[in-house]
DNA sequence: GATATATTTTGACGCTGTCAAGATCGCTTG
DNA sequence: CAAGCGATCTTGACAGCGTCAAAATATATC
């Protein structure tokens, strides 16, 4: 109805139609279901039309991973409101939240940080943008949480980096099917938080 | 020369030069390049040969990823020696270790926890038991430094998943190409094993 | 030496990403 | 309003992929 971005003449506005209807794709089936081809032909296109908007099946991949970093800084930024009264509060709901999104929404996880997509800096610009200021704003959660936590001299540096790299992981092992016990994760993502306020310390 | 397993009686022993044949394509050009029809090719076998001896591509898979684990124990095993003087020096190093192996053999570490691997518990019964064994190890590894830190009450259950979901996040990081700075590496290693140390105490 | 079994090959199918060339559309300009 | 032009889309084609089915071959067993 409303194009806010540039109209596409035959068609309207493939390129967003691409990327919801890929979007679609990875929901129910997977995103190995995910082809080229399939995707034309659910939109109603012939097979080469995509390549007029994305310049290859990847382009596309990264473009969705955009998105799941939209739906990824939502979940923080929502929660912000409840954020101050108790550090270590805050910090055992970062971790669950930061959690929870990848293992709700896998696929859009491994988007954002999967090797498909960023292995041999293949990755778009834009998308290492959206990652790179996904993490500023943690290393700025962190700072407050420094400050919060009160302070502190010899906090090491590129703490960020491996607390990310915590949190990180323990996601992925979740999804990738390696951590298999579902009702272990509130107590992982417990201990994990255990370990952030003890660098805090 | 000593057939130990098996013998396959036209080639010698396709299944052998199966593996070290696609770990050689992988070495030296990615595993993106590993094609079931290449490697035939390669080890000089038609097409379908290879099907004889594992059910499909992602079996062959599963059985480079067992030659990674058992690399990846031989690390922490001839490292046994010169541990137990220092505990706080002996974590740094094992972090180190853990972190050096996945950087050095990224292909191979993708092999032995990646996504396309695990995910919907499509992995191998027998890559499942070498993970596992390696998961148990850890714990042990980690049992041994607690009682090394002393008595110590209130350690958190799932450390040990915590703890490395923290090696695996970020040598996963590093590996995939989103940690970028090789630099910073050792840094965050070492401010890893800060971490770890801190869960001890 | 015959039979059974393990191993390998040939042929085929449907799928993939994407390139090159041509057709069509809709806006811009004379 | 017609001409032209660039953006958009289609058709056709190519090489590659995993893997199934059926036939051929080699080895082991009796």
């Amino acid at each position: 109805m409303t194009k806010q971005t540039k109209p596409t003449y035959h068609h309207g506005d493939l390129r967003q139609s691409l990327l919801s209807g890929a979007a679609e794709i990875i929901r129910t089936e997977g995103s190995d279901a995910l082809s080229m081809r399939k995707l034309a032909d659910k939109v109603g296109v012939s097979r080469t039309a995509p390549y007029h908007h994305f310049i290859d099946k990847h382009a596309l991949l990264c473009a969705l991973g955009e998105e799941g970093f939209r739906q990824h800084l939502a979940v923080f930024s929502e929660a912000g409101s409840d954020q101050g009264v108790d550090l270590e509060r805050d910090i055992r709901l970062y971790v669950s939240r930061y959690v929870d999104y990848a293992t709700a929404h896998p696929e859009y996880y491994d988007l954002m940080f999967g090797r498909e997509i960023w292995k041999s800096g293949e990755v778009t610009d834009s998308l290492k943008q959206c990652a790179g200021e996904a993490f500023r704003l943690y290393k700025e959660q962190m700072a407050d949480w420094i400050i919060a936590a009160g302070h502190n001299d010899d906090i090491p540096p590129r703490v960020e980096q491996a607390t990310w790299g915590a949190l990180h992981g323990i996601s992925r092992l979740l999804i990738d099917g390696i951590y298999t016990d579902e009702e272990a994760k509130k107590e992982i993502c417990d201990a994990c938080a255990t370990m952030i306020i003890n660098s805090l310390k």
